[in-house]
DNA sequence: CCCATAGCTTAAAGGAAACGTAAGCTTAAA
DNA sequence: TTTAAGCTTACGTTTCCTTTAAGCTATGGG
């Protein structure tokens, strides 16, 4: 499979990084850009850039004037990276061809999640249905069905369950688990994934036996 | 096999030399710090370090500034030393690239677990599956199989098991072992491992006898 | 062959981790 | 503003693991 460029424009480089370490786990080749310039630059210079990340506020130039520029020479997808509080002008964007928006702060699954879905829809990604011990997640639908019939999550508990099955065989620690299916700068209190394993194994019934506990260390999912 | 190199930053002599120890036996270059104006100094300085162990407690510039100031400029996996109990409200806002965090007082083999694991992400570490005696120990998974079966092992059992297979053909002492398997700081009963040897003999069943015991001196495993 | 020492076994106390329930809080919808 | 849903936290309960203690057995030197 072909290497994916993404380009992350920003002004903080701490983001800048967090960006680069989800996506190269993950298999993408990155791309950093500290303002809209060096952005327009690189992006001109780079052949094939497949997904533009871009900040809305940034010094000099902010991130609608990237995106107008951007947009008189390229259809190029571009996701939007808002603070809270900031989405007023979310219809002016998608005037202006926003495929996505992405709020701060973000966990790694949603920024993950969202960049497969726009890759998917241009046709640059692989499938989004997966199955394991009888659950089939489909990522399009936002659907989980077990042996056949839906059943309903809610938004961490999907976002749990798909962490666990594409992570299948492996242990996990809550640790682990809490940097990557919660926001980055999420500090709680570890019992709070518990709590969601106990009611994802009571949504899934018999099929939830699949989330083991491993004692003193933390969960595990096995066909 | 390149070697190599560990940062260990700590205003603590003994813990230091405690890590540089361990690691020093399983073959990393390691090199030291006693605050973070030297961390840094001595980051820029060296070439490829591949990871850094930061205390969050010392004084003047503490573990989260080290932290902020180091991923200004790097990426490098970075884990925290922390001691349990300790302030967690002040981690708001900092998880930020923190990779994995070790509670004060650790076992060696703790410490060891947590760096292969961060190398292996990074892709810097090989495999994690061990086999001696028909016994197999897969890390990752967190499972032991004997002869193809698996075989469920507590915490402590399974940390045991591995130490053993992994000095497979040395003479253990007890005292060695209780400095290895359990944290630094535990003063315990030497029978405590008596125990620990014969439940891992009775789960093992007859694989279980490449467990020898070595009268006078200890135990050591012999495939 | 006996004794001293080291190791083995068992059971039970104690502690730590995980579970289950419910209440509090936050966010999104009506 | 009210309502509802989901997320998080708190806490008592339960389960499981670790350690200790005590008696027993094996080993090897005298």
């Amino acid at each position: 499979m072909e290497e994916l460029k993404v380009l992350i424009v920003d002004d903080e480089e701490r983001m800048r990084k967090l960006v680069n370490d989800f996506l190269t786990a993950k298999g993408f080749k990155v791309l950093e850009a500290a303002d809209g310039e060096e952005a327009i630059d690189l992006f001109c210079a780079e052949k094939d850039i497949a997904l533009i990340l871009l900040d809305v506020m940034m010094p000099k130039m902010n991130g609608w004037e990237v995106l107008k520029a951007i947009r008189k020479i390229s259809k190029v997808p571009i996701i939007m990276l808002t603070a809270r509080g900031e989405e007023q002008d979310e219809l002016q964007g998608f005037k202006l061809g926003v495929d996505e928006y992405i709020t701060k702060p973000f966990s790694p699954k949603i920024l993950t999640a969202r960049v497969d879905a726009i890759l998917r829809r241009t046709g640059r990604s692989k499938s989004d249905v997966t199955e394991a011990a009888g659950i089939t997640i489909d990522k399009t639908a936002h659907e989980v069905r077990v042996d056949g019939k839906t059943v309903d999550l809610s938004y961490k508990e999907f976002e749990l369950l798909d962490y666990f099955i594409q992570n299948k065989g492996i242990a996990l620690s809550r640790e682990n688990i809490l940097n990557n299916v919660w926001d980055y700068d999420y500090f709680g209190d570890a019992r709070t994934i518990d709590t969601h394993v106990k009611k994802l194994r009571a949504k899934l019934g018999p099929s939830g036996e699949a989330i083991k506990t491993i004692w003193g260390m933390g969960y595990k999912f096995e066909a």
